[in-house]
RNA sequence: UGGCCCAUGGUGUAACUGGCAACACGUCUGGUUUUGGUCCAGAAGAGUCUAGGUUCGAGCCCUAGUGGGCCAACCA
């Protein structure tokens, strides 16, 4: 290949695919999945895991089949299922057909019969325990099974009885015969069916003993034809297996197989300060620590969803996090990057006042009030201009006055000038407090030739702060929540003598009372704003129409440190 | 009888057939700005885990160490 302007990296799994072709597949039989089990809700780290299967799909024009891998109707759920085509298709990826791994149960099962036939199955009627004691440890081999050289006919039999629910749950399972010496433990004569008396979301009552994954998984994507199977690094060690399975079968099949399905493994997504297991996800679901699986706090897409992330900025994300098979841990600053920079493009800037206090102008008429002409968008001509009411007594925030302020401050002080955002220029004049010496009122006087946008040499003044408002009298009230992370520790998960529930951050959701600008009173759930300094937000699906959640989707960039030192020594 | 995987600035990835280690985030400087946002310009920060070897030349190939991860559910 000739090096060019626009040469781009291929990832390993690309490199991969396109030795594959170069060696002679076809790039008609490239085919790829993503294999959920629905136990639970979609998080971040699937994210990436739908953007390599998917991304592989739009990028060679392949399809991508969405398989469930539901083989353990224990934990498995019908929302879960829904919630999970909801997600990928929210991300903006579309599958090619829809199938579960329950729709293979009798192909499996006449496969295993097959495989009991050819002496490489078995029945263990130990228990468990007895069961796990035989296979030793990494370091030491296991040792064979009393039953491991029953006869195929009693093997035949008692498969078919388990089939036939003559059993109970625990007394027989069906097992692979491999090699109990074998260093990878996973060779030692796993296991290939269980005997579950549990009601299946999809086949109900029908089956009562279940396949495990190691045996669904590769013939799922034999049966499918999917050419590159790939999975998280933890799954290294099944490939063994996997293969072992897919050879097997590829053996008694009467028809070739065409492609053997290829399980390649890449690392999977950690960020800094979550946790990423569906297992520990669920617990914060359960215990209540969160309001559910779409908490605005969960790492979960619908999470994510709900607090104001984009599909586009996720999808950013995950494409710039790339692939690799090295263990890493993003930080949150990366996601908060792509956020941030799609949502500055794409949201109007409105007013906003989360902590509020009064401002009176005193020069200001009584009975007079105004609109006001302001840009929705400074990045976005096309989002054209709106107008905002403005009169005499206004919201600022509490945080934007100081009486007395050093000259890093450079908000509202006493005797300062400062403009109001599309307003006029204003300077402090006196304040009012109560008893207890809370400032109650901040009275100042305005400049009227000082109107934005008028034209004049006024309007045109260098003030060093401009403050957002909202009119008292017009004032919208809302709530807003304001999300911090649910961890206080970078790697809560990675302690092992520790338990992550004690990193819990107690002060990850705030909860103030505000005030925006009228015309936010025709927002709907899903809109997203920036708040004018203060961050963007996303109007919460609980909202009404006569009272507005939103929730902070992430801060602003904070360079007030930064900036004030210069301001401190020019 | 242990097996397998991994190792490049603070973080995450690149470096195509072995050829002066690049990009993004973050950090820092300066400028613009009617949001301390945005945008623009620039800087610092690794000599590629260690030790050998092959080579004119090694981040890349080989060997041995070291460090980290995964594997002992009738979970996926």
């Amino acid at each position: 290949m000739e090096k060019t302007d626009t040469y781009k990296p291929l990832n390993f799994i690309e490199q991969i695919i396109e030795e594959d072709l170069a060696a002679g597949m076809s790039k008609d039989d490239l085919r790829f999945r993503f294999p959920p089990e629905p136990n639970g809700y979609l998080h971040i780290g699937h994210t990436k895991a739908i953007g390599i299967s998917f991304g592989l799909g739009e990028k060679y024009n392949a399809p991508v089949n969405l398989r469930f891998d539901d083989t353990n109707p224990i934990k498995e759920e019908e929302e879960y299922v829904n919630a999970i085509k909801k997600d990928i298709t929210w991300l903006g990826y579309k599958w090619d057909k829809e199938l579960y791994a329950s729709d293979y149960f009798q192909q499996l099962f006449d496969w295993a019969v097959q495989l009991i036939k050819d002496g490489y199955a078995y029945i263990d009627s130990q228990t468990s325990e007895a069961i796990a004691e035989q296979k030793g440890t990494p370091t030491e081999a296991g040792t064979n099974s009393p039953y491991r050289n029953r006869s195929v006919e009693e093997n035949l039999d008692l498969f078919q009885r388990m089939k036939n629910g003559e059993f109970e749950a625990g007394t027989h399972v069906l097992r692979a015969k491999i090699d109990m010496a074998d260093p990878n433990m996973l060779m030692r004569d796993p296991i290939m069916y269980r005997i579950l008396y549990a009601h299946h979301h999809r086949t109900g009552d029908e089956w009562c003993i279940y396949p495990m994954y190691d045996w669904t998984h590769g013939e799922s994507d034999y049966i499918e034809q999917v050419s590159h199977s790939l999975c998280s690094l933890e799954f290294k060690p099944h490939r063994k297996l996997y293969n072992w399975f897919r050879d097997h079968v590829f053996d008694y099949s009467k028809s070739r197989l065409p492609i053997p399905p290829k399980q390649r493994e890449f690392a999977r997504l950690n960020l800094s300060y979550t946790i990423m297991s569906k297992r520990k996800l669920l617990k914060l679901v359960e215990q209540g620590i969160v309001s559910g699986w779409d908490d605005p706090r969960m790492p979960t897409i619908s999470g994510l969803r709900r607090r104001g992330y984009t599909p586009a900025a996720l999808r950013k994300f995950v494409e710039t996090v790339g692939v690799a098979k090295r263990d890493n841990v993003i930080d949150v600053s990366l996601l908060e990057f792509c956020i941030r920079e799609d949502l500055n493009k794409t949201t109007n800037r409105v007013m906003a006042v989360l902590n509020p206090v009064k401002l009176i102008i005193d020069n200001y008429p009584e009975d007079e009030e105004e609109l006001l002409e302001t840009e929705n968008n400074p990045e976005d001509e096309t989002a054209g201009n709106r107008s905002i009411p403005f009169g005499r007594e206004l919201y600022i925030e509490r945080e934007d006055f100081k009486e007395e302020a050093n000259r890093r401050f450079f908000r509202l002080t006493l005797n300062k000038e400062v403009r109001l955002k599309s307003a006029y220029i204003i300077k402090g004049e006196y304040v009012v407090k109560d008893d207890k010496g809370n400032i109650t009122e901040i009275h100042c006087t305005y400049d009227p030739k000082s109107k934005s946008g008028s034209g004049t040499e006024e309007s045109q003044r260098k003030v060093k702060g401009t403050l957002h408002w909202v009119s008292v009298k017009h004032a919208m009230p809302a709530e807003v929540r304001i999300y911090d992370r649910l961890f206080s520790d970078e790697a809560p998960d990675g302690h092992k003598d520790r338990d992550f529930m004690e990193f819990l951050n107690p002060e990850s959701l705030q909860s103030v009372k505000a005030f925006t600008e009228p015309g936010l009173k025709n927002a709907q759930p899903g809109d997203r704003f920036q708040f004018q300094r203060l961050g963007y937000f996303c109007v919460d699906k609980d909202s009404t129409t006569d009272r507005l959640i939103f929730n902070r989707t992430v801060a602003l960039r904070d360079n007030w440190a930064k900036k004030s030192k210069k301001q401190e020594n020019p």
